[in-house]
DNA sequence: ACCTGAACACCGTTCAAGT
DNA sequence: ACCTGAACACCGTTCAAGT
């Protein structure tokens, strides 16, 4: 019968790393990485800046935690055969840094954190599967790390330009349009390129190389 | 007969772009990228630091010119045929950002700069006359870019790592330290790979990716 | 144990003033 | 035209002080 009940709503929010790791990755999701400062984070939780640092080491721990957050969720629905399985992980990950491109950026600038350890995990696991030879597959896994890392920071990069600059269509011409300046005597391959980039779908091309680098793999195993 | 001519030595390193660049060239490969500020690099230039702004708009435009300087000297050398010059690009790359590491963290921040550009010419162009398909160059000079920038980010990062603790071999045992301390029943192929790791070769490493890419072309272009 | 917020050291960038 | 250097706005991080 206590009418003075908790009506306080108790803080139901009391700071904690997850909270303040959601919020970061709102703030990074809305307003980009620049965006992220103590300061604004501290403002969005109604609490002071100092206060982050009781739970959170540093602004790196904080983008690593946010990365590994993004790529955790990722990594628990690749479904499908050995082959399938590394392009449903490629996939995921294309598709997670195209919603969240600081992701991009933070897995090639911390090599080390667990998102890393857990794409090379999910596909060296697939090319044991597959039946690469023992000695070919720690090469082969880190060819595929490494190649979906750098197409991952490119199209990051590239969000981040059509994030300033409208979408992503008119960013491409634009694209085309600079490298359509370049002396053709000296960049001939793309000039011949440029016309078919505003035709072109960046998913589309991240797999063909995925696809690639398969068929080397491929190729490398039967001894060709 | 003028004794006291231009006795004042005449100051043969007036301020320009070129110099600015050259200063902050030093900083960065001396003392990394947090070292490089312009109150550092206008100390080094002995002025204000104002005075920088004259001849660089703000520091994108200092780095991505220190990268094009880097990356540039790199791509006139690449010689061979086709392949081989494909490989002999690749490397230089490799070596020119395991002795200027934040060449790499620039490369994949910026990808419409200079650098990008004749990396994505030099490789288009020996894919043509390796005589692969013209559908299928775009998708395999992307394909070679991509993996070639990840590698390099990569690279970049442990290049970090390593100079803030010991040297390389030392730094390597670190990490497979690291990779030994992660469940196994999580991660079953790390834990098979960590062992390998000190007695690994980042460039054969990387060279071997190159070449699997390359596998996978010659194999789709013969329709395996 | 956890939070507050002022303070510190340090940035990139600007700009009035000099030559 | 080019340089100087103080000033501005803004960071990440620390820490004495509160509850």
């Amino acid at each position: 019968m206590t009418k003075k009940t908790q009506r306080t709503e108790r803080r139901s929010d009391a700071l904690s790393k997850e909270r303040i790791v959601e919020a970061a990755i709102e703030i990074l999701d809305a307003e980009g990485e620049n965006a992220l400062t103590f300061r604004a984070l501290a403002a969005r939780l109604a609490t002071g800046a100092g206060a982050i640092y009781w739970h959170v080491a540093d602004k790196s721990e904080l983008l690593t935690a946010a990365t590994d957050h993004i790529i955790g969720r990722i990594m628990l629905d690749a479904d499908g055969g050995p082959e399938d399985g590394i392009r449903a992980v490629a996939i995921g990950i294309f598709d997670a840094i195209d919603a969240h491109p600081w992701v991009g950026a933070q897995l090639s600038r911390e090599p080390q954190q667990l998102a890393m350890m857990q794409i090379f995990e999910s596909v060296g696991g697939r090319l044991q599967a597959l039946g690469v030879a023992e000695g070919a597959q720690f090469d082969a896994a880190s060819a595929l790390v490494y190649y979906i890392l750098g197409a991952a920071a490119q199209n990051a990069a590239n969000a981040r330009l059509s994030l300033a600059g409208g979408d992503r269509s008119a960013s491409l011409a634009g694209i085309a349009a600079r490298w359509a300046q370049l002396d053709p005597a000296r960049f001939p391959f793309i000039h011949k390129v440029a016309p078919h980039l505003p035709e072109h779908d960046d998913r589309a091309q991240f797999l063909a190389g995925i696809d690639l680098l398969l068929a080397g793999i491929a190729a490398v195993q039967r001894g060709t």
